[in-house]
DNA sequence: GATATATTTTGACACTGTAAAGATCCCTGC
DNA sequence: GCAGGGATCTTTACAGTGTCAAAATATATC
């Protein structure tokens, strides 16, 4: 199992992965070179080659695996927290910025086409399952808000990812704290206002 | 005028950000590079230099102009519509959009601080003059929301600038596209949200 | 008209991605 | 046990990049 020999590596596709991982959390993404990946895993410049034909390659395998972390992470925070839509809606905002903010690099890579290889199947398939996640959440709060129809749910769909990933990426950037000058680190609260609505329109209905 | 001199250029700034911008145009963010823009500006390698000490500078100066078309765009979009709360917010968000998918790749400049520099004072400066739009015309939106205090205001004002930005951010990542199968570009209704509460609540107060 | 300053060029260096060819190891079939 | 073959890594090479320093030239100033 001792994996360090000479030549063979054994394990350099996961050895490279895991220094790929360390170079973005602590340099950035701009900070990620194939040749740079090679030397924190001591091998030669052009060993990754062999694993990751090029580096668009390599940085799709990180947000693939970013995807697969970050779907984990909101399904997490769902189970930690009530089964009311509000709260699940909730929970889901906050996991969503959560995520972000613990993997700022990550998080960048995750969504920028130029940089990836979006017809990746696996890639896809992590963002197709971290996607599921948004809709499961969404839409028993949408249904609460008496949006029936297909399009009607899509709408409360978009609108509750429009606001965590707004809120995700103007944070990231440094646009909200430059502006607000150093706001916490919350996403606006769409589902309170969004079930702030259904409230009043019981209240009414029951006077 | 004729400024087709041998040695200096005469306006060579001017003609370097006219190339930048063309290339960026053409063929996206990551193509620019200080040699191509000196190549099509025809001039020697290292003129940019003069101008623009690094490749961050250039691009800095681009997210600045940016900034600034994109402040105009939205005062535009104001003026040609009507003078409602709702009607502002509306166009608003349709001019965020609609600036985003004109020019994605400066769009996405705007935002990228890990390749501007983003103390550059005439940056700041016109993000912060296009920011006050939003402000604006949040404002007396957040006002028919009964949100009277600073900081109630403040949250509506980040909820309609996180639509806004999270819409456009996804639909130029083509991630929107790629989960909904070509989704129309249109910003979910958040005006049309937040005041059907208001309707609502007026409604029930005249029964 | 001479001198100073602004602007551009030339040349160089270290770094990048990537391709091609060679070297080494592992493993299967005998 | 051992030949060969495929998988894996290294070496070498090339074109492109940003950036620096020095040289060249145009413009401005006195």
């Amino acid at each position: 199992m001792l994996a360090k020999r000479s030549y063979h590596h054994g394990t350099l596709r996961e050895a490279l992965i895991e220094a790929a991982l360390a170079i973005v959390e602590e340099h950035g993404l701009e900070a990620l070179t194939l040749r740079g990946v090679a030397a924190r895993a001591k091998v030669s410049h052009a060993a990754p080659a062999y694993h990751f034909a090029t580096l668009k390659a390599l940085r799709t395998a990180l947000a693939t695996i970013a995807f697969e972390r970050f779907g984990k992470a909101m399904a997490d925070a769902r189970e930690a927290c009530a089964n009311t839509a509000e709260a699940q809606l909730r929970a889901a905002g906050d996991g969503y910025l959560a995520f972000a903010c613990a993997n700022p690099a990550l998080f960048r890579l995750m969504f920028a086409e130029a940089l990836l290889d979006c017809n990746d199947p696996a890639y896809v398939a992590a963002a197709r399952a971290a996607f599921a996640q948004l809709v499961d959440i969404s839409t028993p709060a949408a249904e609460a808000l008496g949006r029936t129809t297909e399009a009607a749910r899509a709408e409360i769909i978009q609108l509750v990812w429009c606001v965590a990933h707004g809120y995700a990426h103007l944070v990231l950037e440094n646009q909200i704290a430059r502006i607000d000058g150093g706001a916490p680190p919350r996403t606006p609260d769409i589902a309170g206002l969004l079930f702030q609505a259904v409230r009043a329109a019981k209240a009414a209905s029951n006077r």
